[in-house]
DNA sequence: ATTGCAAGTTTTATCGAATATATTCATAAC
DNA sequence: GTTATGAATATATTCGATAAAACTTGCAAT
């Protein structure tokens, strides 16, 4: 509109370094993570052109980032559409997952320093904290306790020594969170979770590698298992 | 320009159902893994728009997808760069390649089934009669070499049962060939690759998971000690 | 010399329009 | 009824131009 004068101007949201594409970028993965966008769901150029108040070409390049990370599917000359979830890819998911962070966790466990130690430490008391507000029925986002989750497990597997790997079992927790986001019914988290990080927090802390990896494979399939038998997809 | 009689006329090269945003998606994988994209290079639109005589989006679509496969980095608000090598990079590839396959080829050796060795028994021969034509000195592109070795790993883990994790596999492979393809020296090919691969074949189709890990994992470890050695990344 | 600033230049990111491709719908032939 | 055909419509992809941001350069002050 105007060149010289650059007026900094009512910005939307104070996005300042950011560029558009990386915003629209963020908001769609939340919306797909959250269940906001259901799987299989064709996504219209010109409808979120409209939804996410942005235009086509930066909307396209998030897209285009989004499909290399398997949250979105591009169908050569007929665009976008969320990922289909299924029951088979949740199993795959969760298999490849365990496998992955049962590495990742050894070798954290072989590896890590006492700055690491502090770091679960925090991140458990965290997520215990949030925790305990749920249940005193405080006024919470469910996620804000996702986040703390999150971190928590990102925090046991980070001394791995391995970046590359950090970021699959990132990759995999995201896509995963996504089927949890998918069962309406809220109940599956009210189970022990709390006991099982924090025995999961003792045996890492512990460094009993074994039962640590024990811990961590049964939470994930058993989570996983509970999302399978509350929720129809595919 | 006229729409009923879609005239055919001069198309580059004849690139039908694809989209341009992903040919030139190809051709700059290629041109990065082959080395003729060096690590760290600023990749600057105008010049690319000339090189790959394509347009702005398709372009930019391509880089944001490379940039989510950590083909490309991203530097917000100034452009696009190659992703730099530098020696602690693939010593992490290696380490985690190591990881990942060790599971794949173990998922493998344990569930792959005839229609599986009979892929392996395949690959082999013709990544060996490739090998050979080597050695006759027939002229032969590295990269059909290369092609064949691909395929040969890759067949090796395929029936794991994850597609996800064979998926990661894959990423890692063509990270790791770039650096292969940085070192001008050949010579480290000329060693004993192709016992290290029968070898490798025989354990994996007589089902000997351990021995059948420790010469893949030394195949990963040597290759790399070796090009870390040629050469001067970083 | 070094730092700070401001115009000018280059490069990137975004927009709006034009083109190519897919999809739908109606009609006709079997 | 089913399949084939072709216009009409919708949608995706790409182009060319504009705006915004980063980077450079030159000059002035310390």
């Amino acid at each position: 509109m105007n060149k010289g004068v650059t007026e900094p101007e009512a910005m939307e949201s104070g996005t300042r370094t950011s560029t558009q594409a990386s915003t629209v970028y963020d908001r769609l993965q939340d919306d797909i993570l959250t269940g906001q966008l259901k799987p299989g769901r064709k996504l219209r150029l010109k409808d979120l052109i409209e939804e996410y108040n942005t235009g086509n070409s930066p909307l396209r390049e998030a897209l285009n980032r989004l499909s290399a990370n398997g949250m979105v599917v591009r169908e050569e000359n007929s665009g976008f559409r969320v990922s289909p979830a299924n029951t088979e890819e949740l199993m795959e998911l969760t298999r490849t997952r365990c496998w992955l962070e049962e590495i990742a966790l050894r070798e954290s466990i072989a590896h890590g320093d006492v700055a690491w130690e502090e770091r679960i430490v925090l991140a458990f008391h965290w997520l215990n904290r949030e925790a305990q507000s749920k249940v005193d029925n405080v006024k919470h986002t469910s996620s804000e306790w996702e986040d703390h989750h999150a971190e928590f497990h990102e925090t046991l597997i980070s001394a791995c020594n391995s970046n590359i790997l950090i970021d699959f079992c990132a990759q995999l927790a995201k896509r995963t969170l996504r089927y949890r986001n998918l069962v309406e019914v809220m109940e599956y988290r009210y189970r022990h979770e709390m006991e099982e990080h924090r025995d999961l927090q003792q045996a890492v802390l512990d460094r009993n590698a074994d039962l640590a990896v024990e811990l961590l494979t049964k939470h994930y399939t058993v989570t996983s298992e509970i999302v399978l038998t509350s929720g129809r997809f595919d």
